[in-house]
DNA sequence: AGGAAGTGCAACTCGCGGGTTGCAGTAGCC
DNA sequence: GGCTACTGCAACCCGCGAGTTGCACTTCCT
């Protein structure tokens, strides 16, 4: 229960495949396309896009809307700013905390002869 | 040979598994500590601990030092930093594009009936 | 010296994720 | 209305990653 479905997991491990990521770079570089348009520019099949595009709404990474008789997918922003504070911020925790260790391993300072 | 053995997925690969979060954080919390501690802390067995710290290390999240008999591990916060710059880097251009294609998208207005 | 505590290596299981193919359904266009 | 171009669902293969267990090796302590 204290998991809570990992939501953090979920957007690493989305974005960790590299097939994904070309994936978002297409759909950035494209603005929006359908899963059957990028998959025309990958070597991959249809099918593998879609679950990738599936896994990466799951994530909030994409966002899809129903154009007629295609679906269009676009990039979203939010998640990935989120993110990157998040990560940032783990980061200088981290650093402070070396920080205090290197304080008091060097607390006991050797008196020069 | 463009890939370069995927840095970027190798590194969020690595922080994509929870037991690895949560192996990081132990670290993050002691300063520094063995395989052995670490696992003791935790639902897993030493070894399993051991190949996620092998993961971790060749990620260049951690950082191995040898203290005698036992090996510890420190947590390495650099990867990290310049992982969620990276993100910021691309959420923001994800952003730009976003931009553009609005402004696209209005630059015919639509003559009212 | 000899036992305790720790690490390192190897073999093995198992589930899941990335990928494919095939086919049914539905919206557009002539 | 009928053909075409999409999407959606399902079944299936395969490899890899997470985890375990067992044993050999090294370092420390008394």
């Amino acid at each position: 229960m204290t998991v809570d479905r990992d939501v953090a997991g979920e957007l690493l491990a989305a974005l960790a495949d590299p097939t994904r990521r070309e994936i978002l770079e297409a759909l950035a570089a494209r603005g929006e396309a359908s899963a059957t348009t990028v998959a025309a520019g990958l070597p991959v099949s249809r099918q593998a896009v879609v679950k990738h595009l599936a896994v990466l709404d799951a994530a909030g990474l994409v966002e899809a809307r129903r154009r007629g008789r295609e679906v269009r997918y676009a990039v979203r922003p939010e998640r990935l700013t989120a993110m990157a504070r998040w990560m940032a911020a783990v980061a200088t925790e981290w650093e402070a905390r070396l920080g205090a260790i290197k304080q008091i391993a060097e607390s006991p300072a050797p008196p020069p002869p």
